[in-house]
DNA sequence: GCCCAGGGGGCTC
DNA sequence: GAGCCCCATGGG
């Protein structure tokens, strides 16, 4: 299973090359980025950053100190930014009560207590604390999310309605605990979710994983086949 | 105008 | 624990 884990990645990575995240300055805004970026695209999650950077607000004194109103302001790009500020703040405060204002060491310490104290804290769910322990954090924990399923369910590795605990367990029982394989496996998967892998409509021509999808296959027959397509089907 | 995108909380049964 | 609704912007 590990090799075909790695022969899936392989694909991707070769297509697509290095993603190289996570995009950000420090730790710090990467975990602010990845609460921003919960059922939003990315772009607007960047308008949102820049917002802050530009008022001198991402820090944990700043957005513990600022008020909610101003906050929403320059977060209403993320969508659900009433909530966000909300999140934002709990988050912070934990860092500014607990560890000095300091996220360094919040970060520094075990993975799975780091787990733990994020998943207490309001709008962090699995989800957005496994990403702040991977990219943040920088510890081996792999990331799993909405494209995650879809893609391995259409290679026919799970169910649609697997949890994401069991989804999460499959990869880091087959995976060795690498953090930059953890770290550029996902970056991966979500480069193909974000470009082939549409929920309706996919791209399965195109998608470096075409070749192992039983989607594809079982899709062949409405999907418009292209000329070059076609002519590779009759040359074998 | 309409659809949908990298989630999580809270409620009900 | 599963199923449902709520939150409420921006780009195609």
């Amino acid at each position: 299973m590990e090799q075909r884990l790695l022969h899936i990645y392989n694909l991707m990575y070769e297509k697509a090359g290095p993603k190289n995240w996570w995009p950000a300055d420090t730790s710090f805004e990467v975990a602010v980025g990845a609460i921003l970026t919960q059922f939003v695209s990315w772009k607007n999650v960047v308008t949102a950053i820049d917002n802050l950077k530009a008022q001198q607000l991402l820090s944990v004194e700043g957005i513990c100190e600022a008020d909610d109103e101003r906050l929403e302001e320059l977060i209403r790009s993320t969508r659900f930014y009433k909530q966000k500020v909300r999140k934002l703040k709990s988050f912070c405060m934990l860092l500014r009560e607990k560890y000095g204002s300091c996220p360094d060491r919040f970060f520094e310490q075990e993975m799975y207590a780091l787990r733990e104290e994020l998943l207490k804290l309001y709008g962090i769910g699995e989800e957005t604390a496994d990403c702040i322990i991977l990219y943040a954090a920088e510890k081996p924990i792999f990331v799993v999310d909405a494209y995650t399923r879809r893609i391995f369910n259409r290679l026919g590795f799970f169910e649609e309605n697997i949890r994401y605990r069991e989804m999460q367990e499959f990869f880091m029982g087959n995976l060795p605990h690498d953090t930059r394989l953890f770290n550029e496996f996902h970056a991966q998967i979500d480069g193909i979710g974000g470009h082939y892998c549409f929920s309706k409509k996919p791209d399965c021509m195109e998608c470096p994983l075409g070749v192992l999808c039983k989607f594809k296959k079982s899709n062949r027959a409405t999907a418009p086949v292209r000329q070059d397509a076609q002519a590779t089907v009759k040359r074998k």
